[in-house]
DNA sequence: TATTGTTATACTCTATAACTATA
DNA sequence: TATAGTTATAGAGTATAACAATA
């Protein structure tokens, strides 16, 4: 009767909720990612560190705030990063409780690197779906992510 | 310059990127969709659980594909639902193999509850973005996962 | 040979609570 | 009092490898 998925399986009303739709979509594109990138990094991180690149110098708790981690949660991370020698903390001018976070040149390298990775898959899903409808799901994209954010459902705790 | 964030951040080219600001809505409908929903139950288990509602009667290694799982994942999430009283494991006709996975009558109960807080989200999103808007997300994101599907970057095993 | 469910195990991601040093 | 970073800890969620039963 209604909408079956790639494996034959009734999808039913699965398909009308964004909530799932949206995960599902999510799930696909990290994989797809996953697959023509051969970093170690995932989107998640990679997100992070294209704010950081993006915003050089910003305390540890405002990138968490940025892509609603804890910012009990960022300390692992900006470890990592620091480890693999991709960020430098340094001196927060005029608060010394705080760090100040950057990007180092190697830092800057991999971003790039993984941009180009994600224009790779950009570049295919434009060819299946067409840059018009491409174009326009990226917008609606980010109407979505507004109306989430101006709604009370997602705190904007500054 | 660019766009900035809820908190001040540059954004820079992350909003070109649909894998980011897929990861982003995702993160974002998450939290909503729990802030509405008080029940313990994630969005990914919605899925599944709506899934076997609307297909009574699979194999779990079936359920499993179609969410992009592992048929191993699945073992604890079927215990875990069993236990609850949501779902039962019966005997699949013509394979001694496998299991038949089935709601209960309380199992079809959760999934109508979930359905009611996942339709208060989309009520919320809809009225700010616009119902017009909202549909077109909607069969945007459809489009976007049979790009992915269609292209080798996401493996269809049968 | 291949598939189904399972177990054992480990890894990633994330949060909460409590601590310290600053503000 | 509140904030920034940290630690210790715990909980989801997921995967890989190997096994027994069955196809």
């Amino acid at each position: 009767m209604g909408t079956t998925d790639a494996f034959g399986l009734e999808l039913g009303n699965l398909p009308d909720m964004l909530t799932i739709e949206l995960r599902m979509g999510q799930i696909l594109a990290e994989k797809a990612f996953s697959t023509i990138s051969h970093t170690q990094v995932s989107p998640g991180l990679f997100m992070i560190l294209t704010l950081i690149r993006n915003n050089p110098g910003q305390k540890q708790a405002s990138l968490a705030r940025s892509v609603q981690l804890d910012r009990s949660t960022m300390v692992p991370i900006m470890d990592h990063c620091e480890r693999q020698g991709w960020v430098q903390r340094q001196p927060f001018p005029g608060d010394r409780r705080a760090h100040a976070i950057c990007l180092t040149s190697s830092g800057v390298e991999l971003v790039e690197k993984l941009e180009q990775d994600a224009r790779k898959l950009e570049t295919q899903v434009t060819a299946a779906m067409g840059k018009q409808k491409r174009d326009q799901f990226l917008t609606l994209l980010k109407e979505f992510q507004q109306a989430l954010l101006a709604g009370s459902q997602v705190e904007v705790s500054s």
